[in-house]
DNA sequence: ATAGGGTTAG
């Protein structure tokens, strides 16, 4: 044992020995002169107690008792609560023997039974507490509430309502210490019911100017969903504290109401309260979710300010808010900066990258995180799966779901149905299935997960059955899943039924959101069903549900023709009202649609707006030229993005190159051929070397043939068209021949096919051919073709105008005019 | 009494 830090002579001195059972000796002068020096040492003990010297007092109790005298109750309940305070249950539990030593007296002292049920209450151990709960002599309102608290900590909420319960019956009035922990437990097993009745007791027994009950009701009502009471609450309340002002923040961000929650804050800062750690981790997650980088920044700046800044939870935060704004370099200072990274911060750096699509940097830092000896998470394992499956990455996909079998994860459904869900994302239904049927327990999420897999390749027998199966294990089905079975009837083009889903999944009491109808309208316009996508569209904006910019970029894809030019300006109109934002996908479609509707100077000057793009903006404008024939535009665009260091792909070069052939645009065309095989890397399709074999044709050379010898492709019509074309030199007129028999195969009734092997005959002045081919023409009814987009569009102009016969859209007719005159141009000029 | 990371549907 250790010393004592202060003299004991008086007692070491004189100490009875002779009659230890009775430490009390009668009256002598002696020992009540060392009563009053006890008296002193026990009030040391408890101050000690307070003032969180354990130890000391310990050492003091132990010196004094092993003298044995006697030590008051009080005493040991001066220690036990010095144990509450430091949650020290190791010191706790010596101080219980000692006291179990000393004797019954002492053990079924009531004072010290309550004592012991609050210290292993606090101390988390709940199986003790409640065996000493049942044999205390007398319960009291203090012993409840340890219980009720021990309950609520645990999360045995049930537990603590019942507790709370019984104690009301049992004559206690539950006092406002334990009616947080009663409203905690009613917020967290969502019971508003219960908890409006616990309001009632709390105006009953006058707790509510209570700050501690008052913010509990308000975070009560919060979490139960009730705003507007939970507002009720906190504006009624006489005083408020900062958990007062985080507790409605936190309500407001709960549900979703970020905006409402930044509003709080910025209330709160008027009303001068400090801010604390838990104030600005609700604030940063507010404004994370809304992506609103400016009032994020200021958050950041605020805790800095106020030296918030500094603990692992706030450094979170703001790694969450910096990722969740794509500001990455923003995400990596913070996360250097930490001083004790825990799996969290790590996880949420990891989450960073992987949105951002590095997945080589998101691999490293999972080395780093074993460098570090942490070991992955079930979080860790989600966030890979999730990312794996996001670029159909199978290898590391089976990868990580070995990890999480070994290490026993897979129990988790979150990791569970990522796994899936990667699984299906890489096209392997098989696995998926297997996974999925290897689970011993299958919640929500994770037939949804399943259901979704066969919904995307459009298997609605399985979607379906699915969808009853789960209902007869138990698990009802919930929004999620009725949009599943929808979409699976759309991908698989059954629109009845889908529908019919559609109408069913209210009567069972399921309400269709955003994202039913963006799955419902996208569904539609792809089964060619416009008007009732536009209907769905409509439809949902009286239900007050408030597009987002998919369900925008759903119905733009509707408007594919000159005649939906109106519907597509509604749009754009509605956009600009509703101050919604044109992001790149959504901006993408706009310039998509004005072009397709006909109107390329507006998809311009769309596209302009755009400050930061990307190369689908690219990709639609470059396309929206080329369908209007503006080649050199199209060109333009093209360069344009080479110089802003944007990456082409593809489909850049599909539509860059086409331009190049109506252009005649030879050399700067195989250029461009080369740069992409070369310096892109990119893969040649059918469709490029179609471009570049017709612009090789165009000057006669045999490169054009020996390019369709070498490409891996079959050659199609288009093809063999463009190399007949070639063959107007002398000797050249086996090929043709050649040439004209396969493609007749091909595309028997092609005019151009025809027209190119007569000017074949023709170069070879064989004349008796040309009249035979034409004569053959005039047989077969083939006449010779002015240009298949001049006809496209003269058909919908006719379209167009038969069904407005009132002529009421002239401006839409004037716009399709000045486009017919612009294709006939092109088609002249060629 | 209040607070940080992951899963499913477009």
């Amino acid at each position: 044992m250790a010393s004592l830090q202060f003299p004991l002579t008086p007692l070491t001195h004189s100490s009875p020995t002779s009659n230890s059972t009775n430490p009390h000796p009668q009256s002598t002068t002696l020992h009540k002169h060392h009563q009053i020096l006890y008296n002193s040492y026990f009030k040391h003990i408890s101050f000690a107690s307070k003032q969180g010297k354990l130890q000391e007092a310990i050492n003091i109790l132990l010196e004094l008792d092993s003298q044995s005298f006697e030590i008051g109750a009080d005493v040991y309940g001066d220690l036990l609560q010095g144990c509450v305070y430091d949650r020290n249950l190791h010191l706790g539990k010596q101080i219980h023997s000692r006291i179990v030593k000393k004797g019954e007296s002492l053990v079924q002292n009531g004072y010290i039974e309550t004592k012991l049920v609050v210290f292993y209450a606090k101390c988390d151990q709940l199986d003790v507490a409640l065996k000493l709960f049942s044999r205390v002599v007398e319960q009291n309102v203090f012993s409840w509430a340890a219980v009720i608290g021990v309950y609520c900590r645990l999360g045995f909420l049930e537990n603590a309502l019942l507790g709370f319960c019984e104690m009301v019956e049992n004559g206690f009035e539950g006092d406002n210490f334990v009616i947080p922990n009663v409203l905690k437990a009613c917020g967290g097993l969502l019971m508003v019911e219960f908890g409006k009745g616990v309001h009632g007791y709390v105006v009953k027994m006058g707790f509510e100017d209570c700050v501690f009950v008052a913010s509990s009701l308000v975070d009560m009502y919060g979490k139960c969903g009730e705003l507007e009471d939970a507002r009720k609450v906190f504006d009624e309340m006489p005083k408020r504290n900062v958990v007062t002002w985080n507790s409605i923040m936190a309500s407001y961000s709960q549900n979703g109401m970020y905006e409402e929650a930044i509003r709080v804050f910025v209330d709160m800062r008027k009303e001068d309260v400090q801010p604390s750690v838990v104030t600005m981790v609700s604030f940063l997650s507010a404004t994370a979710n809304l992506c609103a980088v400016e009032e994020g920044k200021q958050g950041h700046s605020i805790a800095i300010l106020n030296r918030l800044d500094e603990g692992n939870i706030v450094g979170t935060s703001l790694i969450n808010l910096y990722s969740k704004t794509g500001l990455v370099k923003e995400a990596e200072k913070v996360f250097s900066k930490m001083s004790k990274k825990d799996i969290v911060a790590w996880n949420l750096m990891l989450s960073c990258y992987l949105q951002d699509q590095n997945m080589e940097k998101a691999l490293s830092l999972c080395s780093d995180m074993l460098l570090e000896r942490l070991k992955f998470d079930s979080v860790t394992m989600t966030l890979i799966a999730t990312g794996a499956g996001d670029i159909q990455n199978l290898k590391l996909g089976k990868e990580t779901h070995c990890y999480c079998i070994r290490n026993n994860l897979m129990f988790d459904m979150a990791v569970a149905s990522s796994i899936i869900d990667m699984y299906a994302k890489c096209n392997k239904i098989y696995n998926t299935r297997r996974v999925f049927s290897s689970l011993q327990t299958k919640d929500l999420v994770l037939w949804n997960t399943l259901l979704a897999a066969y919904a995307e390749i459009g298997s609605s027998g399985e979607t379906l059955k699915l969808f009853y199966q789960m209902q007869l294990e138990g698990i009802p089905p919930n929004v999620v899943t009725w949009n599943s079975v929808i979409l699976a009837f759309l991908k698989n083009g059954q629109v009845k039924e889908a529908m019919t889903s559609f109408s069913e999944m209210e009567s069972f009491g399921v309400e269709p959101n955003l994202i039913t109808h963006t799955i419902l309208i996208t569904g539609l316009v792809q089964n060619g069903c416009v008007d009732e996508a536009i209907t769905i569209f409509i439809e949902m904006q009286e239900k007050g549900i408030k597009p987002n910019s998919v369900s925008v970029v759903g119905i733009l894809s509707a408007c594919k023709n000159r005649a939906s030019l109106q519907l597509g300006k509604a749009i754009h109109g509605y956009v600009l009202r509703h101050e919604m934002h044109m992001n790149s996908v959504l901006a993408t479609s706009m310039v998509d649609m004005y072009a397709k509707c006909g109107n390329i100077n507006q998809s311009r000057k769309v596209f302009d707006m755009i400050l930061v793009k990307q190369l689908p903006l690219y990709n639609a404008m470059i396309s929206g030229y080329a369908i209007h024939g503006c080649h050199s535009e199209a060109i333009a665009i093209f360069r344009e993005l080479k110089n802003e260091g944007v990456t082409p792909d593809s489909i850049t070069f599909t539509h860059v190159l086409s331009a190049c052939r109506h252009c005649g645009l030879i050399t700067e065309g195989l250029e461009i051929f080369v740069s992409m095989v070369t310096e892109y890397d990119v893969a040649p399709s059918i469709e490029h070397y179609g471009c570049v074999v017709s612009l090789l044709s165009k000057c006669g050379k045999f490169e054009a043939f020996r390019l369709v010898k070498n490409m891996p492709f079959k050659p199609d019509s288009r093809i063999l068209g463009s190399l007949l074309v070639s063959c107007r030199e002398h000797n050249e007129i086996d090929i043709a021949k050649h040439l004209a028999e396969n493609l007749s195969k091909l595309e028997p009734n092609n005019s151009g096919n025809y027209t190119a092997l007569s000017n074949a005959y023709a170069a070879n002045e064989m004349w008796d051919e040309v009249s035979d081919l034409r004569s053959l023409m005039k047989e077969k009814g083939i006449k010779k073709n002015p240009g298949c987009s001049w006809v496209q569009i003269g058909k919908e102009l006719h379209v167009f105008v038969a069904n407005d016969r009132s002529h009421s859209q002239s401006d839409e007719i004037y716009a399709m005019l000045a486009l017919l005159r612009r294709e006939m141009q092109v088609f002249v000029n060629f």
